[in-house]
DNA sequence: TCACAAGTTGAACCTCGGTTCAATTCTCCT
DNA sequence: AGGAGAATTGAACCGAGGTTCAACTTGTGA
């Protein structure tokens, strides 16, 4: 009774949250294809398929919308560094399967999103929040290189700077990867992972227990 | 006399030059700190220090100026391709020295400019004008990297997406360089360099004739 | 010195995009 | 069925920012 009760209210909330949901997934979609500032609110609810007055009861405005979209994207990179964290394998691969993840999390074409990228366009108190967030993720991101150098996983460097790198050549997948072009999502994710953690492990071929690092020698 | 006659005239005509590259400058640097978008006529005309209205005395309007920007850019950024095509070092170095020489044109705390980052904010034919430039600077770049892979100089791999990469992770500097952190433009620029060349340079220890990378192995 | 062109200004204009809101429709519960 | 609250709409509102422009100032050449 008490379940009958609640159903249409909880059926209400669940389709309430679910119609976010959508109006972020195409906030991002849109975002990603013109930028914050480009989009407009009458583009984003075309492409929710409600009127744009209508945004507005389910947000505050424009810089809510791009706020929950950023703050999401965060949540599935944070994921991924903490999955990767517990695989337990060595740095460069957790390395890899990050750099991976955030690819894909910015290119996949349902549900990428490069919101995270614009961080500027909010207003303080809300940039406030994401940038402690984002600084979290990167904060991991260098223990995890961090702690590969001291393993002697990965080449000693300025684990800052490289991780500004390798965030960096990741960030701007946005900027040039086209769905439809010769490279699929997960090409991209993972060349380019093959490549930023190339740059921290090549000075490790002297390791002789390394397999890798002895097929490498092996090949050249 | 004919000097004599042009000398006011041409004195104008190099006082009105030199205006135009002021607003340009002036216009890079509120660029940079605020975006396209978010960079008023106003704001660049006080950084100007002229009033908005004068800066259409000299440009159309607000995307000439960034148009004139972004050209700029890429004036400075193929000439060091130039430079280093030139200098017939091998293709690490030359890489190097275009890595650098591209962050210190985004970061450099005068002159720099991220103007170019802001491409899909043009109109279209001054878009592809800049889309034509720009494309030309990265074929060079990808150029270098095919030709160091062919003379053995250089790991290969996917050109296009390492370039990309490189382009990625030099540009992002743009987004989290501050001229009063704990490093200089310089050193970010050099770092920067150091790591992505690295990623290419990966396989190359077998060579015996290296000096780097003998050295390498034995500190290693 | 004068006439004209170049350069400058500051207020006003105008458009575009974020937002509001009254009216209407839909959903849920009694 | 009726009432209340949630959801939706489409037109109107409003302000920010790009731009225009008449009036004025400065520079140049005869």
């Amino acid at each position: 009774m008490n379940d009958r009760l609640t159903n249409g209210a909880g059926r209400a909330q669940r389709r309430a949250d679910a119609r976010r949901l959508e109006i972020l997934r195409a906030a991002a979609r849109v975002f990603r294809r013109s930028g914050f500032a480009g989009a407009g609110m009458r583009e984003i609810a075309a492409e929710a398929d409600l009127s744009p007055g209508n945004l507005y009861h389910y947000f505050k405005g424009k810089h809510e919308i791009l706020y929950f979209c950023q703050d999401r994207s965060l949540d599935v990179m944070i994921a991924a560094l903490e999955t990767a964290r517990l695989s337990g394998q060595p740095a460069s691969e957790q390395l890899r399967q990050v750099i991976e993840a955030h690819v894909r999390c910015l290119i996949d074409e349902l549900e990428g999103s490069a919101a995270h990228l614009e961080v500027d366009a909010l207003p303080a108190p809300l940039r406030k929040r994401i940038v402690l967030k984002r600084d979290r993720y990167e904060r991991g991101i260098r223990r995890l290189v961090a702690s590969g150098m001291r393993r002697g996983e990965l080449a000693r460097t300025d684990v800052k700077l490289v991780t500004r790198a390798i965030l960096g050549a990741a960030n701007w997948t946005a900027r040039w990867f086209h769905p439809e072009g010769p490279r699929s999502a997960s090409a991209v994710a993972e060349g380019l992972a093959e490549y930023l953690v190339r740059g921290l492990a090549a000075r490790l071929p002297k390791k002789a227990g390394r397999g890798r690092a002895a097929g490498s020698q092996a090949r050249t």
